[in-house]
DNA sequence: TAAGCTATGATTAGGGA
DNA sequence: GTCCCTAATCATAGCTT
């Protein structure tokens, strides 16, 4: 194809893009948001294919977030927090995908591939659950018997997908008695 | 390339995939390996091009933190969670996963925000779960009475961050009766 | 079992509306 | 900004090693 052919009707498709800062702020804009969605695209996609968590969150070249979450950012990065409590000092300058350490309380455990006696062991962790919270309430009624914040339980509604009622994964954290129980 | 050539050295390359979830575990497995590393690809070249923050957290399908930031999770989370304190509420512009109505389910809470009342309530989903895992251990026991998948309660050993032991998050789901209780 | 291959489907740059 | 279009480039499912 020649120039004028190239011109007229061609000279459109991807060009191999080099992976550096684009210098022109319209170029830049529109790039980033065609490949915001494809990024999204993609994280919905492993989500869905691979049935795991995953939380994306961009900044615009504006400053504007955009996030994308499954089940919802919010729950998964309360996950991650609580899992890898300082990623700032796991990353390398390079940038790149990593795993947490390997000293670990937490368990995600699928509650059917479980045995009776695991079973077991997380109803007493559940036990010890309702010890906590029997306690935040007893300490709650001593030091405000009259007050209830109620406005709280409805304050942070999120959406949430279809799951089967049947599967649930359940997280536990030996040191800390704290448990997560989640569909998958 | 003839057809005898394809038979002979091709006839492999990518099929057509529906975007479900993949039932077969060892496929998903690697599916979620290559998908992920494509994953951070794309955020890690969004980032460059347009000169953005980017964060992204996945977990694998065995519960496994994996991340990516640009310059790092945690300065993006930060961020993030500064700007934007209750993200599911907001508009996101393109893609929103949240999308199937506002029907929320998920509540996040500080149990020393809450009234007795509401910690009453909270003790009584608790004991909805014991419920649901004393269920699980009795089916398994039904299925296979000498097997116990002990394994696997060691088998996901992750770092877990200082916390104080009065400082919690429960999470709880109306229409699932799931929960989740993670420090803060 | 993790690491290459490769053919193909998927993505996306550049242009226009 | 968003959407369409095209075509070149990229990503990756199913294999092989």
């Amino acid at each position: 194809m020649n120039p004028a052919e190239m011109k007229k009707k061609g000279g459109k498709g991807r060009r191999k893009v080099e992976i550096k800062r684009i210098e022109e702020e319209q170029k830049r804009q529109v790039c980033f948001s065609k490949r915001r969605q494809g990024l999204f695209k993609k994280a919905s996609e492993l989500s869905t294919l691979c049935g795991v968590e995953v939380a994306v969150v961009v900044f615009s070249p504006a400053g504007k977030p955009y996030f994308f979450g499954q089940p919802s950012v919010d729950h998964v990065l309360n996950h991650f927090l609580n899992v890898v409590p300082n990623p700032s000092k796991q990353d390398e300058p390079m940038n790149q995908d990593q795993s947490a350490g390997d000293q670990s309380f937490w368990c995600d455990i699928d509650l059917h591939s479980m045995g009776v006696d695991e079973l077991k062991q997380y109803e007493e962790i559940l036990a010890k659950q309702q010890s906590v919270v029997t306690e935040a309430a007893q300490q709650c009624y001593l030091q405000a018997p009259e007050e209830a914040a109620m406005e709280q339980i409805e304050a942070l509604p999120y959406a949430y997908p279809e799951v089967g009622e049947d599967d649930y994964f359940l997280c536990w954290q030996q040191d800390y008695d704290c448990l997560d129980i989640v569909p998958i």
